[in-house]
DNA sequence: TAGATTGTTAATCGATTAACAATC
DNA sequence: TAGATTGTTAATCGATTAACAATC
């Protein structure tokens, strides 16, 4: 059932696809201060990119500006939401309701206007059946249940690293279609699942290893 | 005072930096279940790459593997601790102390042998003198001092993107040399300080893109 | 020795960047 | 028109992958 426009859409790189949340966030400071229309000078500065690699990466879209004048921040701002499939709103469960898994409920980038807290899930029977950022946790064994009532298309994992593949496989079995996994365990899923990895303690080891070519004196 | 050794330590790539801290932890499990010696294709497994890739990465240090058997678990281990720099305890301070910034300071993967956590700084005066994780919470006049007498080399951000610019900046003239950003907003800093960002409303974003291909309809 | 596995090479692939003709 | 800015091309750069000679 998919449509293909006569040189229409081509496949949005990786890397592209990564960048255009924060080009979406730049363009919504921009409106929220008034401004109408904007450069690929500008909005890339906003985004922290260089503008060849802005106008690059919406020259994937259908996205289009006027040269000698630029975009229009509205239409381009719409263009980029539909392109995120940000039209509807997805519903997102998440696994592990420890402090991070806590936090993350709580956390307003993730339970805005585009997403959706449907779930929490729990293993702890200290922590099943509280109340957790408007929702009550559910026990481990509800879990696929929980995904499949709410129609969950996406799982976050902010368990401890040891249940981590195993609460995978069943979201994953109850049909989610991504998942973001916060466990420091590498994950296996099916290809047509998407998997994005937030690894915090890696991100600490990767500054170390920046700041040890400055203070370290051993070879 | 460094040391060039003939022929020694080329530049690490980016990308292989950011695979070290996945092997590190690959290593350490194996470690744990008494392996002693093993081949780049089940360490490579383990971590969730290609055996190439890995023994690629490894070329980049000064580890040697034995050709027809393997690698020495232990000696791998020291080996990349040691490039990472894990050798001495990076001092790090945590500035915001709302839901993530609390569930970072009590995160084990942030407050564990290589790192810890020696301050926390947050603006809201019904925050500031509470104790959270051992630590009593500072108030942000004195984000300069906290790093300076603690000695932090990194900084964690964990505030509203309205003041992150301004801790950034506050904290890179305070000596820091790496900042982990977790406020949804591009920061500027000079080249000598090494910035990651962890974006957690972009990545349920980057999940709805391909979520998008799957169940949308709209062209 | 025979079998196994490394370290490296070379080919491929994908991403970035600068430059500029086309366009408003 | 003159000035500005887009969209795209081509060149560069960096990362990945497969294959294999060297080695144990």
């Amino acid at each position: 059932m998919s449509v293909v426009v006569p040189g229409g859409p081509r496949r949005v790189p990786r890397a592209t696809v990564g960048r255009l949340p924060v080009y979406l966030r730049a363009l919504a400071a921009l409106a929220d201060q008034g401004v109408a229309v904007t450069s690929s000078r500008t909005l890339a500065a906003a985004a922290g990119v260089g503008s060849a690699q802005l106008r690059k990466d919406l020259s994937y879209l259908p996205a289009h500006g006027t040269p000698g004048v630029g975009y229009d921040v509205a239409s381009l701002r719409q263009q980029l939401t539909g392109a995120l499939g940000l039209t509807c709103q997805r519903r997102v469960v998440i696994v592990g309701v420890g402090h991070l898994g806590h936090a993350l409920a709580s956390y307003s980038g993730f339970a805005g206007t585009d997403f959706v807290v449907v779930g929490l899930v729990d293993a702890d029977p200290r922590v099943v059946a509280t109340t957790v950022a408007g929702l009550e946790v559910q026990p481990f064994e509800r879990l696929a249940q929980v995904v499949k009532e709410n129609g969950a298309t996406i799982a976050v994992i902010a368990t401890p690293q040891a249940v981590a593949q195993e609460v995978c496989d069943v979201v994953v079995a109850a049909g989610v279609t991504g998942v973001l996994n916060f466990a420091p365990r590498a994950l296996r899923v099916p290809p047509a699942v998407d998997l994005r990895v937030v690894d915090l303690g890696s991100e600490l080891q990767i500054l170390a290893f920046h700041d040890r070519r400055r203070s370290d004196l051993s070879g």
